[in-house]
RNA sequence: GCCCGGGUGGCGAAAUUGGUAGACGCAAGGGACUCAAAAUCCCUCGACUGCAAGGUCAUGUCGGUUCGAUUCCGACCCCGGGCACCA
């Protein structure tokens, strides 16, 4: 017998594919597409188990709707910009772009063996000047449209290292290098007018059917729509040259204007106008707006960070009573919601609440909700109940509900012209600059004369310098005179490039678009309009807002420039879930844990088989530390490699597959994985055991001569390629891989003599080939040269997807489940064709109904046809 | 705090959406083959109870709807994720 031998079987499969550029895609207008991607890798270096999983789900998808006819395409790149290349040159010394590309082709070496079916063709990293030059190109159209604009944002600076830190570069308020405490600066930058589409990115989300609800729902939350009220306060307060600030108004939104009588103070932000004024003539206040400015910009640490505020001894009018209401600042207002200024009702808003506690301002009643007493010494959730609540103690508006009252104040505000309704967004433009190297540079050229002067396009790219070697104080290419020195484009004096280079979101925003139009002398071409929308995207959860929501609205973009002729980038979103493994640690002197890989623990167990521990090759004993996402810091990754070397790609393939829901977490067995290699073994033996008989067994079989357990046999086959058939359609692949095995089982029972049985065999062997050959392309391929199915069916990559023969299904006698009074107490054996008046008078007369109905009248039949009989007594 | 997901054997999980709960696999136990081991093959495998046929209880907890509930409704308890002073 051919032994089975998984690097051979692999490595012939492969280069059978690469001998005919099997996975090579082209346009073909007369055929249905299908474009799947999974989210680009970061090039780390190392493919790690949970990229496995992604590429398969991804392969699994191509090769079973490519064997149903679709036209498909599966692209790859990489994306390679962004922070850690920078990390590891300061560690390293290496350059970023050399570090970059060693680790892509490393990571494309990885790749390989796997034998996805990738169209290596349209390849490209990120980094690559030939994709770049286009999102330059992009944010210089979008410049021309006024979408992308210049303004000053704050920012986490580092003092020492003269650079900005992302959030998460922050620990406790420091930098994570210099250990210095971290500044908000404000610094110029550029940014995207994303909020310009924020109704439409809103909007849309309810037609993107084929994404999770829960994706949606989060990018619902982040838009954050709110219907409200934007008004005035007029006031006549003027700055030491006697101009008025903002035009004697100061504007607040709020979606409680049925509370306006209950406002006791007003606060604005520390960025406010009147903030700034007010610290002018106040050291105080100075002082407070100062300490604003320092501590974390990190949105979590401000939201449990305590109310503080500070008068400011201006007063504004209140725009219904014209009473006299004082500005204070408050730490808890934000410059970048609505207009930075809030009407402060204690009696109904807990944070007004907390403030006015604080600092003994006056808190009214102005909601009433039945049964319920108000108190200013406690704040309670019904002070905001919109449902219940009803105005009090607020003249003209007394006993109006919420709806009603906020129609009669905006109504009111809007008689005086002082505000309407309105609808604001929590979404905020998006900032796209960042002091950093690593990154596309931003086209702009700043001139002492003319400004910030766009690069022309003729000058694209900008192209970044591949030689700086990052030391972690600042962006090398502010010491790069080559780079930096060049003349105006507008007036020819000497001028200085921008060193900011695009965040990598942008990069991520577009690239599935270029995967469709390599080598296009633009950003793309027509072919993009055959292959997009994109049928199928793959990748984590956790790209849920920030890469969806970026590239749904660069895609609009696109489309109102005329680029493109869709709304929405991605038709079906798929989130696949983590891949975890056990942690194992020990307690280190320094109080810490150091982590042990999983496979070099023995573990042991309690009684109910329940991990208790481990014990090392050396006896020493290791603590157990539950489940955790495969990671470096836990040591409890595994390597692609590893697995292929010791068990060959299919089986990384079928285990990653059969361990889990593709969209759930799944917890790694290294028993599992032999028992999906074992798998592999039996159905190599199964098809080898049988090859002379299936090899020589063509033509039609009539299934209607064979013998009994030959048709129940195929009757079962059917029955399982149904259930598979739907597993594939709902991204269902560990019941796949089920039905596979159930399939193999279903075949061994068949004895070899019985009428029909070498005919099931090559039939059984076609469908069960084929329906795991997404799954386990390699050993099916190679099991279908050796069958010779290929004389029926065709190669196994284009064979046609095997089909459910209905007339198998049918059966004379069925088996129906006999309850009575809803509990299972036995089964009835009827005719298929029997009717619902026979059914009843079988179930009736059964020895089952006679012994648990006890002699009780029957009261009802009910019968689910196919199903069960239940008698009621 | 708010918004989403989830809680099913010793373990990973199924159950085509109200109709046989635990498919498929892992682990475990028993057996066959073997001098032995590995590999392979066969049997058992939710709990309790019974000599047995069988019976009772079981899908986080407590109620409800229904002939029938893992599935629908209500309340609660855990676990995971997202957002987080958004006025």
């Amino acid at each position: 017998m051919t032994p089975f031998i998984p690097k051979d079987i692999e490595a012939a499969a492969q280069a059978a594919w690469t001998a005919v550029d099997a996975y090579r895609a082209v346009e073909r207008p007369d055929r249905k597409k299908f474009y799947c991607v999974s989210m680009l890798p970061y090039p780390s270096g190392r493919l790690h188990m949970g990229h496995v999983r992604n590429y398969t789900i991804n392969d699994v998808m191509y090769r079973h709707l490519r064997m149903k006819g679709m036209n498909c395409l599966f692209p790859m790149g990489w994306d390679a910009f962004g922070l850690p290349a920078e990390n590891a040159a300061i560690k390293a010394g290496v350059a970023p772009a050399k570090w970059t590309q060693e680790n892509i082709a490393s990571m494309k070496a990885q790749c390989i063996p796997m034998g996805w079916a990738i169209d290596w063709s349209r390849e490209f990293a990120a980094c690559d000047p030939d994709f770049y030059r286009w999102n330059q190109w992009f944010f210089l159209k979008m410049l021309e449209k006024g979408i992308a604009y210049r303004r000053t944002q704050v920012v986490n600076w580092d003092p020492v290292d003269q650079t900005v830190l992302a959030n998460e570069q922050v620990i406790d308020g420091r930098g994570w290098r210099t250990g210095a405490p971290v500044e908000k600066r404000e610094i110029p930058g550029y940014y995207l007018k994303i909020t310009d589409y924020a109704e439409e990115l809103l909007e849309s989300l309810e037609h993107l059917s084929g994404w999770p609800e829960r994706v949606r729902t989060m990018q619902a939350n982040w838009i954050g729509k709110s219907v409200g009220v934007r008004f005035a306060f007029p006031h006549d307060i003027r700055d030491t040259a006697g101009t008025l600030i903002g035009d004697g108004r100061m504007y607040v939104f709020t979606t409680r204007a049925d509370t306006i009588m209950g406002v006791t103070f007003c606060a604005v932000a520390a960025e406010h106008p009147l903030a700034a004024l007010a610290a002018q003539s106040n050291p105080t206040i100075a002082a407070f707006i100062d300490e604003c400015g320092h501590g974390s910009v990190i949105e979590a640490d401000m939201a449990t960070m305590e109310k503080k505020g500070t008068a400011t001894g201006l007063f504004v009018d209140h725009p219904i009573t014209g009473e006299k209401i004082e500005v204070w600042v408050g730490n808890y207002v934000l410059m970048a919601y609505g207009d930075g200024a809030v009407m402060g009702v204690p009696g109904h808003d807990e944070r007004d609440f907390e403030f006015a506690k604080k600092y003994g301002l006056p808190i009214k009643q102005v909601i009433a909700v039945p049964n319920e007493e108000f108190s200013a010494d406690a704040y309670q959730p019904w002070y905001a109940d919109k449902e219940r609540g009803r105005c009090v103690f607020s003249v003209k508006y007394d006993d109006l509900n919420h709806a009603e009252a906020v129609d009669a104040v905006a109504a009111d505000l809007a008689a005086k012209g002082l505000g309407e309704k309105k609808i604001t967004f929590r979404l905020r433009d998006w900032g796209i600059s960042r002091q950093r190297y690593w990154g596309t540079p931003i086209p702009i050229i700043h001139c002492g004369v003319c400004g910030a002067v766009p690069v022309p396009e003729r000058d694209l790219p900008v192209v970044l310098p591949e030689d700086c070697i990052p030391d972690g104080s600042g962006n090398p290419l502010n010491n790069r005179r080559d780079f930096l020195d060049v003349a105006c484009p507008t007036c020819g004096k000497p001028a200085q490039r921008e060193t900011d280079t695009m965040d990598t979101f942008v990069d991520s925003s577009w690239y599935y678009m270029r995967y469709t139009s390599p080598g296009a002398g633009a950003m793309v071409d027509a072919r993009n309009d055959y292959w997009m929308p994109m049928d199928q995207y793959i990748g984590g959860i956790e790209h849920a807002i920030l890469h969806l929501l970026y590239a749904r609205f660069w895609t609009k973009v696109m489309r109102d420039m005329g680029l493109v002729k869709i709304d929405e980038p991605f038709t079906r979103l798929f989130t696949q879930g983590m891949l975890l493994n056990h942690i194992y640690y020990r307690r280190n002197a320094r109080g810490g844990k150091d982590y042990f890989a999983p496979d070099s623990v023995t573990t042991t167990m309690d009684a109910q088989g329940h991990i208790t521990g481990g014990r090392l090759a050396d006896g020493t004993t290791v603590e157990y530390g539950g489940v955790g996402k495969m990671g470096k810091t836990e040591q409890n990754g595994v390597e692609p490699q590893d697995l292929i070397d010791k068990y060959g790609a299919d089986t990384a393939r079928l285990y990653v597959m059969f361990a889990g829901s593709p969209d759930d977490s799944a917890i790694w067995s290294d028993t599992g994985v032999e028992g999906a290699h074992r798998f592999l073994k039996r159905l190599w033996a199964f098809g080898h055991a049988h090859a002379d008989a299936i090899r020589s067994t063509t033509g039609h079989f009539d299934y209607r001569d064979a013998d009994e357990s030959v048709k129940a046999a195929r009757r079962d086959l059917h029955v399982t390629l149904k259930q598979a058939n739907y597993d594939y359609e709902r991204i269902q692949y560990n019941t796949v891989v089920s039905a596979g095995m159930k399939m193999l089982n279903t075949l061994e029972t068949v004895p070899a003599d019985r009428r029909g049985s070498a005919a099931l065999q090559r039939d059984g062997m076609g469908i069960l080939l084929r329906a795991l050959y997404p799954v386990v392309p390699h050993t099916t391929w190679a099991l279908w040269q050796d069958l010779q199915l290929a004389v029926e069916y065709g190669d196994l990559l284009d064979a046609a997807w095997p089909e459910v023969d209905l007339a198998a299904l049918a059966q004379d006698e069925i088996e129906l489940m006999l309850q009575v009074n809803g509990k299972l107490r036995g089964k009835l054996n009827v005719a298929a064709s029997a009717d619902k008046a026979a059914i009843e008078s079988a179930a009736r007369e059964s020895a089952e109904v006679a012994k648990y109905a006890n002699g009780a009248p029957v009261k009802k039949v009910i019968i689910v046809p196919g199903r069960l009989v239940n008698v009621v007594v």
